[in-house]
Formats: C-alpha cells, sequence, structure tokens
DNA sequence: ATGGCTGAGGAAATCCATTTCCCCAACCCC
DNA sequence: GGGGTTGGGGAAATGGATTTCCTCAGCCAT
C-alpha cells in the first residue's frame, strides 16, 4: 500500500478510557487513510451529490475502503454540520388511538425506507403538551415534522406554533400535515368532506330523515370538516341537522349516545369516528336498542378490527396508513426543495357499506 | 459590563448563509461572553454533576446569564462529544396492535417528562427488520432501547442481536427489556405465568374441564410463558391440557377458534391475547355459539375498550402504560450507573373477571 | 520557609463529517 | 507564450459542548 502521501494526523492507538474498552467505529479519516486520500476527498467521493468533483478512480478508491472498513458517517457529527438530524417527528394525539396507531405506523415503515428514525409525540389533545414537544423537536433539530392530529383552536397555541414553524425552516427543517390545520402547512390530507358527505347520503337513501351526528370536540378541525359534509348532505336533502359533540373516544361516544336516547330518538346516527361508534353501539346494546333493526350507526375511519365487531360496522375509510407514509414522502420532497404545486392534496375516501346501517324500520 | 477579561474569540458578524435568514439559537460561548467566564467554566456551572467544582457566586452569574439569553444546549454538539443522543428507543412488533400502542403511550410520557424523545419502531415481528432497526439505532448513538416486544427464537437473530447489544453498552447507551427475552438484559416484566395460571383456574374454578388455549406463535417467548403458567394450572386440577398456536391478530384468533370448533368443542377457552380473543368471540358469534353460555372465553393484556364489547371480556390485566414508564425508568438508571440487584423485576397483573365466563353449561 | 494539596478558573483538544478556501496542473484560446 | 478556465486535490475552519490538562493562589503541615 505504500506510505501513505497525506499527513492525515494518524490515530493513537486504539482509544481506552475510563477502564472500559470502548468502541470505536471507524471514522471518515480511517476510510482517507486507507484510500491514501484527504479527509476532504473521501468526504466527497461518498457524497457524489456535491459541487465539486472527484475523479472516478479515486471515488472507487475511497468506496471500496468505505466498504471494507463497512464505514458508516456518524449521524451526530453530520447533523452538528448539517443542522439537521436524520430523523422526523410525528405528533398526534393519542398513540393508543387506533387512527393514529395506524398513521404512525404507515409512517414510521415509510420513513425507515429511506433511512430516517421516527419520533412520535403524543400530545393527549392539551396545546401545551403538544407546544412543549414541538419545542423539544426544534432543539433537537428533526428534519422535519408531521402534525397527525387536527390543530387546536387557541389564540397562544396558534401564535406559537408559527413561531416554532419559522424556526425549523430556519434550520432548514421541514413541517408537514396530514389533518386540517389553520397554519396550513403543505398537507396530505383525507376528503374528510366528502366522506361524511357521503356516508350521511348513505343514510339518507336508505330512507332516514332523522339523522343524528355524534362528532368530536369542537376545538378540532377535524370535527368541523366532518360537520361540514353532513351538514352539506342533510341540507341537500332538506333534512334538519342534529349535532352533539363530544370526546372522540368510545367513552364519548357512549355518552353523546345516551344523550341521543333521552329524546325521541334519531333513527340514524352518524358518528364522526370509528371509536366513538364503538362506545355508542356498546351504549344501544346496553339499552336494548337494535343495530340496524331500531337505529343505523356509522362510523368514520375504519379503523383495524371493525369486521369483527357485531354488528359489522359501516364506514368511511381514510388511508391512515397511506396518509402517514404520504406524509413522509411530501416531508422528504420538501427537505428537498421540491414544492408542489399542490400546498393541500386531498386523499379520497371510500364508503363501506356493512351491516350496523340498513333500512328505517317500518311502523 | 467593563472589557471581557477573556478572550474567548468574538463571533464575527450574524451570519448569514445562502440569502436565507438563518437563526442562530443562542451557544453556550454567548452565555461564556455575557457572563465574562470562560467556556469550560459556563459549561461546568450549567453542569453542575461535574467533579470540577465552581463558585457559587460565578455560577450564579453564568446561571443568570443563561437564563437571560435562554439558552439552550444544542444537543446534537453535545451528543456529539458524550457519544449519546438524548433520545431512546422503544421496539415493538406493532404499533397499531393495541396492547403496544398502550406500551409505546406510557414510556412517551415518561420519557418526556425527563426530556427524552423516544423513536417507535416497529419490527412486525420480523427478525431482519428488527436488526435492520436496531442497527439503526446504534448508529444514531440513541440512549438507550427498551425491547417491548417478545424477543424471537432465532440463532443468526439472537447472535447479531448480542453483538448489537454490547456495541449499545460500549458506547454507554444501555438496553432493557419489558418483554421476555433469552438476551436476558435488565427486564421489568409482566408476571405472565401467574396470570395465565390465575385466569386458568378461575376457568376450572367454574367448574370447565375442557379448558382449550388458544396462544401465539410458537417462535415468540411471550406466547411460551403464558402456555407455561395455563399448563401449571391444568396439571394441578388433573386436567389435559389443549393448546392450539396462532397468529396475535384478530385473524389469528377466528381461525383457531374455527380450529377448536371442529372437534368437540371446548366448554371454555383462554386465549393468550385480547386482540386475539376478539377475533375469536366474532367467530364464536358467526357460528352461534353463546359466550358465556355455550362457551366461556378469557383473554390477557386488558387492552382499553373491553368494556365496550359484547360479552365484555374477562381479561388478565396487564399495566402496559406502567410497563412502558418503567422500562424508561429503569433505562435511565442504567444509564446513571444504578445496578439494580434484581435484574429482571416482575409486574403483578390482575384477573379481570368480566361478562365473558360463566359457569359451565348444564346439559 | 518550603513542599504539598485544594479550590477555581482558563486554554485547548476532542468528538467527526462537511465545507470553504487555496493550490496546482493541464488544457484552451488568442 | 501568456492569461484564463477547469478538474481534482489538500489544509484548515466549522459546528457547539464537554473534558483534559494546566496554572495560579491560598492554606496547611513540617
Amino acid at each position: 500500500m505504500g506510505p501513505p502521501r497525506h499527513k492525515t494526523k494518524a490515530r493513537k492507538t486504539p482509544v481506552r478510557r475510563g477502564g472500559a474498552n470502548v468502541l470505536r467505529l471507524t471514522t471518515l479519516s480511517d476510510v482517507a487513510q486507507h484510500a491514501d486520500v484527504s479527509l476532504a476527498t473521501a468526504s466527497r467521493a461518498l457524497n457524489p451529490d456535491s459541487d465539486h468533483s472527484v475523479n472516478a478512480g479515486t471515488r472507487a478508491r475511497v468506496v471500496a475502503a468505505a466498504t471494507r472498513l463497512s464505514y458508516r458517517p456518524n449521524p451526530m457529527a453530520r447533523a452538528l454540520r448539517t443542522r439537521r438530524v436524520p430523523t422526523i417527528a410525528i405528533v398526534v394525539h393519542d398513540v393508543s388511538d387506533p387512527y393514529f396507531a395506524e398513521i404512525v405506523r404507515g409512517a414510521t415503515r415509510a420513513a425507515s425506507a429511506k433511512g430516517f428514525l421516527t419520533v412520535v409525540c403524543s400530545s393527549d389533545r392539551d396545546p401545551d403538551t403538544e407546544l412543549r414537544y414541538v419545542e423539544m423537536l426544534l432543539l433537537s433539530r428533526v428534519s422535519g415534522v408531521i402534525f397527525a392530529g387536527g390543530g387546536l383552536e387557541e389564540a397562544n397555541y396558534r401564535r406559537t406554533m408559527r413561531e416554532y414553524g419559522r424556526s425549523i425552516a430556519n434550520y432548514g427543517g421541514a413541517i408537514v400535515a396530514i389533518a386540517p390545520r389553520a397554519e396550513l402547512w403543505p398537507a396530505e390530507l383525507a376528503d374528510n368532506r366528502s366522506g361524511a358527505r357521503m356516508v350521511t347520503e348513505h343514510l339518507l337513501t336508505l330512507g332516514h330523515t332523522a339523522v343524528a351526528m355524534i362528532s368530536g370536540p369542537a376545538t378540532l378541525r377535524t370535527s368541523r370538516e366532518r360537520e361540514l359534509g353532513y351538514a352539506e348532505a342533510m341540507k341537500g336533502a332538506g333534512a334538519k341537522p342534529w349535532i352533539v359533540a363530544s370526546d372522540f373516544t368510545r367513552a364519548g361516544g357512549a355518552v353523546a349516545m345516551a344523550r341521543l336516547l333521552a329524546d325521541p330518538p334519531p333513527t340514524a346516527v352518524f358518528v364522526a369516528s370509528d371509536v366513538m361508534a364503538l362506545g355508542a353501539m356498546a351504549e344501544l346494546r346496553r339499552q336494548g336498542v337494535g343495530v340496524p333493526e331500531e337505529v343505523s350507526v356509522a362510523g368514520f375511519d375504519d379503523i383495524p378490527g371493525l369486521e369483527f365487531t357485531h354488528p359489522t360496522l359501516t364506514t368511511v375509510r381514510v388511508p391512515m396508513a397511506e396518509l402517514g407514509a404520504a406524509g413522509v414522502a411530501r416531508l422528504l420532497g420538501e427537505l428537498d426543495g421540491e414544492r408542489q404545486v399542490t400546498r393541500v392534496r386531498l386523499h379520497p375516501v371510500e364508503l363501506i357499506i356493512r351491516e350496523s346501517t340498513g333500512p328505517v324500520p317500518t311502523g
């Protein structure tokens, strides 16, 4: 191999410190030495996208050395220079909600395929928790943030979030939303409004006129979009909208359904999420109300496992995992500077008719 | 403030590069300048755990300056030096499985309270995927890894995993398991065996003698532990064990139950996970078998929402979120060098009796 | 008074990859 | 042949915090 031409400072004997045998992974300078080139050339040979060209032969030598030593760049050192960690973050309201869990699954899979790790942040729908998380993300210089939960309506929250967003953009990070947000970052959204309209129309077509809706908290934009679609369909049929708001949880669905059953009950209920719908169906069963014989129920999202409920639940399929993956793809695109023409892209949803909806009871 | 006594190299005029207005967060050297001390002193003043002492007055000056400038250490620079990122990882089989989702929720919450971000890795129960993830984690120098999914039985997997484990330990990272693993890292485990014994005994006490078990894949240690508890209880009652293995999914549960119903069916079934149990119950309903009138069903885990199934499901409560949190606590303890006397700590589980189990049918 | 120790602070090395300047040779064009 | 470009390579700065190694003053014991 001959004597090294460069005086890249030779490494001292293998480091040991604190008595412990510290692992030393191979560094770029090891590679440079073995390939008999300078650090700069080694770096350029391995990052071909640079503007500085490298002779093909030299590059081959470097690449060979890197392979032989199974060199992996230290992400931290790289991050310190490039000001970005090869990690993305996904901010959800609650990982243990099947809707978000599914999104997270899609996102992590897509991210890891591109060599990115995924940090998951559960805000518990609390503006302050969410802001604290985003601050941590910003300080850690994650490459990007995907907001999977709908935006919250609160003045301070909105202002601070916008500020953090600017900071992230400043260091070269990107932000993408896969749920409706006032800040209007580039977004990949499910077509909530159409979905709600479709499912409501399905219920109307079955002959129902007293179609109530159980919606989520008014502070969540997702609720509002789904309400909008419902209202449109109802208006189109000349029927009177009838909305009860509650939490996006099983218990929330049960409570709301109990409230609906107190008055002369509707013959059909559109529930703004499957999780709530499961709670609502449990309440109906508890009160001995037949589904769909007495009351039809439809949900939204198509979370996994609805084929195993009784009766199986009619719903609107939101491509959750695909949304997560699309969010990642969009994020990485933004990082590469690809400005999309359409800032907000709508993903189609699909009506899935199962057993929980049926014709209006006669008599 | 007077002329600075130290020649900490003064920052050049605010940086602008690439035309973009790049945000410059305050650095330690800013703090040092404002407090009129050297970089080293500033660092030591803000990290009091060091062996090098700092005069109380000096520390106060530094802290004041840091507060005034709202200084936040750059995690990447710190990581480069300390060889560890302030991030932990949790490796699960599938985030969208409610069992793991719940664990992840507990873990992320506990981690963020301590200032750590949490990356989530879903292995899909594939040894190679899991290994790939762990390699990424190792290269990223995460502070620690929590294995939330049971270990897989495969020669190459075990060997490589052990190797990666050594590497992680070498750079000062920690590993903790919250599911049984042959590698036997420090562990916080649910008492699977006792739980399985308890629930089986519950069924036996109700008068059942033909108690079958639907278990998970044989390659998963979690399955094996639960089988062990079941077998113990059966043997104790002089009853013959009867195990059918399947996937840890709703579909897997349904398939296994169908198989059990083909032969002269059991009067009670212990299902090794709630998710499988939901599938099993759906299959029973599909075939018109009454629960618990004809067949009693019990699950394991107590995933959220079982109060809303019909009938509500008897199960064994595993403190999932607490396990996640305990894993984080244990991990951070290990990082601080606290060796626990008990490498493996067992968390008690609790039998939750609901509607799906009842006395053996007469006649 | 002198050697040794401790408390407190500073300069500089370190972690490792990227990037900015330079430099040199070869080549091209008047 | 002189001046200008370009391809290819190197040295050193950079990013920001931690840590090692010094230094110095003050204090105690001999």
